[in-house]
Formats: structure tokens, sequence, C-alpha cells
DNA sequence: TTCCATAGAAAACAATTTGTTCTGTTTTTA
DNA sequence: TAAAAACAGAACAAATTGTTTTCTATGGAA
């Protein structure tokens, strides 16, 4: 890809998160994204064709890198790795989120961070809906797979913004612990074991 | 209140809630909403300072019904009434869900679900908030109050997403009995019987 | 029923915002 | 070095917003 491009898009970016940081998604302007980027408004238009194709193709970069990176941890620990280990996908997700690879942190903590939690919530439905195989069974009553994947997703996105609205008070490993306790009844009896 | 306001309010609110069937909120202008309700410019802006603020009335209005029947749910047979009974405020929630009253389920199934949701987990925090005394103690971990509470409301909603994307398949009380199923372990060590 | 305070309609308004189109310049790459 | 591509800048119509003004209609109290 040609220089340029890749200087004209990440200016773009970086401006858009910065605005973010500031006021909520819907009263940002296009215009006020490339003053701050210092890019003409042609060129936006060649890179985007609106602002919520450049919020998707933000959320596509971002949370590209860590579902990945998450996507290999469950290939070679599973889901969940037993135990006390510290190698759980979840825990693993939330250094990465602190580390705050791609400021991606400010999207999390922003006014809009909802969009952002949607996106993330999808994404993470995909990589845990892969590790599942048949259905859960707890206490004697039949779950339906989708609901326990969707209850693990919901849950994680939901405590990740109750993190991030509370200024990250507690460690990833802390977090991961709590996350557990609270979800490891139903991954017992559904998770399969590689 | 004077019979004129109440049919401009009410027009209003129904076009929003028609328009919110049909495309996402970023989407819908003042224009199109005073045109479906039929009522002057000025009259909208009378009404409403801005469309966030015609939002924010709306989630007022449909989830204070809601969340205030629940809340005498709650009052009276406590979050979660014991064994097997149908009480539970989860699924009392559900029901009135399901009844669609004053088309709440429009705007849990539109493109903007997210923006009443997070209106409806912020009153369920609160309603919830109430039922807790003390912290809980699940598996020999402790768990902070406040990361239960988020927990519980924020799986709900989340449930309740899953519920109206999937075309509602599930009766209220079937959800109830999924949610229980992975809710209950914390209820029990956490939950004050009254 | 009468009266008046208030709600509403209609139109016009400036100010923003959007997305496009033009021309000319700079940078990459072949 | 020359062609191709990316960019800047300006100008543009169209749509949108929120306000103002003038006038009409209506509800509620006396």
């Amino acid at each position: 890809m040609d220089r340029r491009q890749q200087k004209t898009r990440a200016a773009i970016f970086q401006a858009f998160i910065e605005l973010l940081a500031r006021k909520s998604y819907t009263r940002i302007t296009v215009q006020e994204i490339i003053d701050l980027a210092n890019v003409g408004r042609t060129t936006f238009y060649a890179h985007f064709e609106t602002k919520d194709d450049l919020l998707k193709a933000l959320c596509e970069t971002l949370f590209g890198h860590i579902i990945s990176s998450a996507a290999d941890c469950v290939h070679t620990h599973g889901l969940y790795s037993d135990g006390n280990a510290p190698e759980s996908v979840f825990c693993h997700l939330l250094q990465h989120l602190q580390e705050n690879d791609h400021n991606i942190l400010d999207l999390l903590s922003c006014e809009s961070s909802e969009i952002f939690l949607r996106y993330f919530k999808d994404s993470l439905n995909e990589l845990i809906q892969t590790q599942f195989v048949k259905q859960g069974k707890i206490g004697g009553t039949d779950i339906p797979q989708d609901f326990l994947i969707n209850h693990i997703s919901g849950s994680f996105v939901e405590m990740v913004l109750w993190w991030v609205k509370g200024r990250m008070k507690q460690t990833p490993e802390q977090l991961d612990l709590y996350f557990r306790a609270v979800i490891e009844p139903i991954l017992l009896f559904t998770y399969r074991e590689i």
C-alpha cells in the first residue's frame, strides 16, 4: 500500500480517536476530522464513503488484532486452561486491553463506547462459538448452545464496560478470577476439553 | 396537562418509534419525525430541545413503567422467589416485554436497540442494587458487590438482546429458567432473603 | 357561553453539514 | 524520467438544524 495512503489513513484514524475522547460519535463532523487529521476533504472521501464507514474500518482494524491474538491463544490453550492457570482467553484479552494497544481503551471509555463494545461482542461470539460443540446441561436444565455463548460473550463485554467506566481499578488477573467465578459452572459443563 | 400537548407528544413518540423500526437513530431527521407526526416544526422544538432529548424522554416514559412495575414485584417477592416459583423479577420483566406494551419491543429489536438496552440496564442496575446488602462469596473467591450487580443486569440485557434478535422464539418462562440456571449460583450466595 | 392564555401551524431564515466535482500539485513506482 | 496515483484546495448544490415571526385554533376557567 502506498505510503501516502498509510499516512493519511493513520492520520484520519488518530484524529477520529482523539475526537471520540472529547465528544460523542454523533456530534463529530467530517469537517472536524479532516481539520484535525490535516487532510483534504477529497482525500477523506477517497478513503471512506461515510463517517459510518470510517467507524467500521476502525473497529475492524483494532479488534482484528486483539481477536486474532486471542484466537491463537484459544487454539493452543483452549478457551479456558484448567485449574488456576492464568492462560484463560479472557485474561489474555483483558491484558491486551490494558496495554491500550492502538488507544483501544479510549474507544472503550468514550461516550460512544457501546458502538465498539457491540463490535467486540460479535467478534468474541464467533471466537467462543468455535469452542462449543454440544449443548450444555446445568442443574438438569437443558440450555441451548447459542444462549450460553451469548451469555459468556455478553457478560464479558459488560464486565469490560464496567471495568473501564470504573477507571480500571482491578488488574486483568483479578477480573479474570471474578469472571471465572461467575462463569465457571457453565464452562465446566459445556466446554470441550482439548 | 393540556390535551393538545398530550396529543402532540404522543404523535411525536409514535412517529419516532415507527421511524426507528425502519432506519437507525442517526439517520432519522427531525424533518421526518414532524412530517410523520404531522406537527409543525415549531411545535417539535417546543416539546423537545433536540432529537437526543426526544430519545431520552421516550426511554424515561417507556422504561419507567416497566421498571416501577418490577420494583413493586421485588418489594413483595424479593428479587428471586425461592425454588421454582415463577415470580422472579426477571420473568416478570420478560413477560412485560413480551406484551409489547407501548411498542417497546420495536425499540429493542430496531437497529438502534443498544441505546435503549443501555438505558434499560442502568434502570435495572439501580433496581438490583437495592436488593444487595453484603459481598458475595463464590467458590472461595471474594467478589465485589458492584461486580455482581453489573454481571446480573448486564447478562440480563444481553439475554434480552439475544432474545429479540432471534425473533423471541422462547417463552418468558423458558428464558427465565435459562437465566436462573446461569445466575442462580451467584444469587444463592448473595441475595438477602426477606 | 365567553374570554384569554396557550398550543400549534406555516413560512422564512442563517448557519452547518454533507458529498461531489473541478483544477492543479506532489509523490510513488515502473 | 514519465506515467499513474494520491492529495490539496476551492467551490458547489442539497439537506439539515434550530430560531424567529406572524397568525390561527383550542382548551379550560370564570
